[in-house]
DNA sequence: AAGTCGGGGCA
DNA sequence: TGCCCAGACTT
């Protein structure tokens, strides 16, 4: 009888015997108790910074997450402390983390917790409703909080189960993930959800790393199939991505006062990227060739770009290179005396003192040229 | 199912 | 320079 794709046809996760999958069970557990990273969100068993966690992890490499963790939870310890600060003085400790919809997000969550739960994080399926929380953050809350015995997917494990399963198949694809979750719940250890799926993940970070996986030293060595085809490296497959734009901007500091005074800063639109988060007024998409040829003239093309602006004189603060997504910024950073270019207060902008800069939401490429300010005095 | 949404570190 | 990270939401 020819073997053919259909609903009802076994899973591949179910061609495993359960005799396999209970000694691959312990063997990851074993090794994630003697392997795993002392991490600040694992010397917690609060819910709510398990969950912060989590959404600052969506995305996000865990040494990048470690500061901000660590400095968000010190000002908002709970959920009462969170939900009685409006989002304008919560956002300022996601400066520089990247999608900034998550903090919104979990501002409404926490929120939503406060009114409706009491202040207590909610263990049933009702946490999947509140904002920002996706079918990942649901279950790693649910199992690492409350040892509820869900299994979850992420991208470490997207990679885990992709080699040790020989998985060809886009993993991303709701098919995949379908029969990736059908494995899990076979293999899950439901006494220590919570241990197993961090072991998972933990496995995926430190050793079944994208590139140069370090098999040897891997409690599943033995049954992975990737690893026994030699084709670890080409597993998993992810769908394509954008090809990457090269974007030149120039960016104007306007500083008045004593030192360290004021600088010039612009929110931007509360719609699309970065919303509502304050910068330096940016001229953005010139075309490479054109930044290119304004950038080898001296002392400064830019200049150029400004004259034919009005603007005489300025001084060259230095360049950044940036990456907001799929683009890759190089930028010219330029400070203009006053008066050439003095703008007056307007709902579009305003001057802020230097030290009163951290109060307000910016990105991470502000935060880049703001360090340099302070750095020069 | 595809597009949007940050930023950084590493081979 | 390309790759991808403890994803969720909108269209």
């Amino acid at each position: 009888m020819a073997r053919r794709k259909t609903p009802s046809e076994p899973e591949a996760g179910e061609l495993w015997k359960d005799e396999e999958l209970a000694r691959l069970q312990r063997s990851l557990l074993a090794w994630y108790y003697a392997s795993r990273r002392d991490l600040p969100w694992r010397r917690t068993r609060d819910p709510y910074a398990i969950w912060l966690s989590e959404v600052m992890l969506q995305q996000t490499r865990v040494e990048a997450v470690i500061p901000y963790y660590e400095r968000f939870l010190e000002r908002f310890p709970d959920v009462a402390t969170l939900a009685s600060h409006p989002i304008e003085s919560v956002l300022p400790y996601w400066s520089g983390l990247g999608y900034y919809r998550r903090i919104r997000n979990f501002h409404a969550a926490v929120c939503e917790v406060a009114e409706s739960y009491g202040g207590a994080v909610p263990s049933d399926e009702r946490f999947a409703e509140l904002p920002g929380v996706g079918p990942y953050t649901q279950a790693a809350v649910r199992s690492i909080a409350f040892q509820v015995p869900v299994p979850l997917i992420d991208g470490n494990v997207e990679r885990v189960l992709a080699r040790l399963l020989l998985c060809r198949d886009e993993v991303k694809k709701a098919s995949t993930q379908k029969s990736f979750h059908a494995f899990l719940e076979r293999w899950l250890d439901r006494t220590r959800a919570g241990d197993f799926n961090q072991a998972l993940m933990e496995l995926g970070a430190t050793v079944c790393t994208p590139r140069s996986p370090r098999c040897a030293a891997c409690p599943l060595e033995a049954s992975c199939r990737a690893h026994r085809f030699g084709a670890e490296e080409e597993l998993p497959r992810l769908p394509e991505r954008a090809p990457s734009v090269d974007e030149a901007w120039v960016v104007l500091v306007l500083r008045r006062g004593e030192e360290p005074g004021e600088v010039w800063l612009e929110p931007r639109e509360e719609r699309g990227l970065m919303q509502g988060l304050w910068e330096f007024p940016t001229w953005i998409g010139l075309e490479r060739r054109e930044l290119a040829r304004a950038l080898a003239a001296t002392p400064s093309g830019a200049f150029a770009l400004l004259r034919e602006r009005g603007v005489e004189h300025a001084y060259e603060l230095g360049r950044e290179r940036h990456s907001i997504l799929n683009r890759r910024i190089r930028a010219e950073i330029l400070e203009l005396p006053l008066p050439a270019l003095t703008p007056k207060p307007t709902p579009e902008g305003r001057w802020v003192k230097l030290e009163q800069v951290a109060e307000l939401p910016i990105g991470g490429f502000t935060k880049k040229v703001l360090r340099r300010l302070s750095d020069s005095g």
